[in-house]
DNA sequence: TAGCATACGAACCGACGGTTCGATTTTCAA
DNA sequence: TTGAAAATCGAACCGTCGGTTCGTATGCTA
């Protein structure tokens, strides 16, 4: 008996509603305040289907992620200028800084649930060390005068969306001066 | 029979064992692993002595906090210049930032307890709202032309126990070098 | 030393992420 | 069509967490 290669239908099916599910709560509420329970209940199903699907509940999350993040990557690495390459330095600086809000925007509340998942879990994934690393080199063709490394990552510690989250609701600042903000930490220069 | 208004000799002994019991295995192992059980074993006391005398897990972080932070508050507030009152704006911000660091330099374990404690408490309790005010104001009286408020945000979140933890230890960065990647943060300006 | 306020800890609580395991369903070769 | 292996299912369970209850022991005062 070889092995099958193909998914139970009730499998395929139970798979896409936690995944909805999971989506839609954590739209929603809180991460924090959502349960693998809650989701499991949303959904239709048990918690042990999630957990056999996913791994662990970081594992759910990344899945939702992804294939977002594999959309933006993709016009990063291969799209047309300026996001992909071939802009010149400062245009595509901007833009790929433009993209970066835009990305957290969207996706606020997931990345959120990454950053609970403990300290290094917002850097250490995948997706993050790639957003990193393309973010360093376009700082390092603009502004070749400083650290480069280091201000990728404050950076990209400003785009935390627990931070953004914030700076939207108690001081209560706009999309365009959270924007404006990042845009000079990355545009500026030493005195 | 009037209030006695004085403490318990066992109870002064206890608060004082966990306070020690606390600060010590904070800072011996990471945050997220020492439970309010471990402390209680460590001091010698049961779990319930230990919410009788500071309410939850977050009010014994902070009552360890406090007194450091009121010291450094005090030197801003009333000290001697440049950290206190009366420096050039240019002294005074460079010198508070560098006090800023190495506060959270030193107590970086106990501070990531506070971080772990939801989204916003790291930014909304009283000590940080009070560094975050005084901050805005050294960047507003160096650097007018920009949004002081944004940039003092993103100043302070550079300084998160969590991103120096993450910089001292996965791309190994030292601790001079983010002095310095902090400094230009606070002192750069529009290109 | 009597008696009262207060601090004590053992046992308990509900919720969490995660696991176990026997029952059920799907698949596919015969 | 059939029948059994393979895969999925969910109810019940586990250890641990922060936090609470409550009867008992202790320190303090008069």
């Amino acid at each position: 008996m070889l092995p099958t290669n193909k998914a139970r239908a009730d499998a395929t099916r139970n798979r896409a509603a936690i995944l909805a599910a999971a989506t839609s709560l954590f739209a929603r509420e809180d991460i924090s305040n959502v349960s693998v329970q809650d989701i499991a209940q949303a959904a239709g199903v048990s918690k042990a289907a999630i957990f056999r699907h996913f791994g662990d509940r970081s594992g759910l999350i990344q899945e939702i992620l992804e294939p977002r993040a594999a959309q933006l990557r993709e016009a990063v690495e291969s799209g047309p200028p300026p996001l992909g390459p071939g802009a010149p330095p400062a245009e595509a600086l901007e833009t790929y800084v433009e993209a970066l809000l835009d990305f957290v925007w969207r996706n606020r509340a997931l990345i959120r649930a990454f950053e609970y998942l403990g300290p290094d879990a917002y850097y250490a994934n995948n997706a993050s060390r790639f957003w990193l690393a393309e973010l360093t080199r376009r700082l390092a063709a603009t502004t070749p005068d400083v650290d480069a490394k280091y201000l990728a990552y404050a950076v990209f510690t400003a785009l935390r969306a627990d931070v953004i989250d914030h700076l939207l609701t108690v001081p209560g600042m706009t999309r365009e001066r959270i924007r404006t903000g990042i845009h000079n930490l990355a545009t500026s220069r030493p005195a």
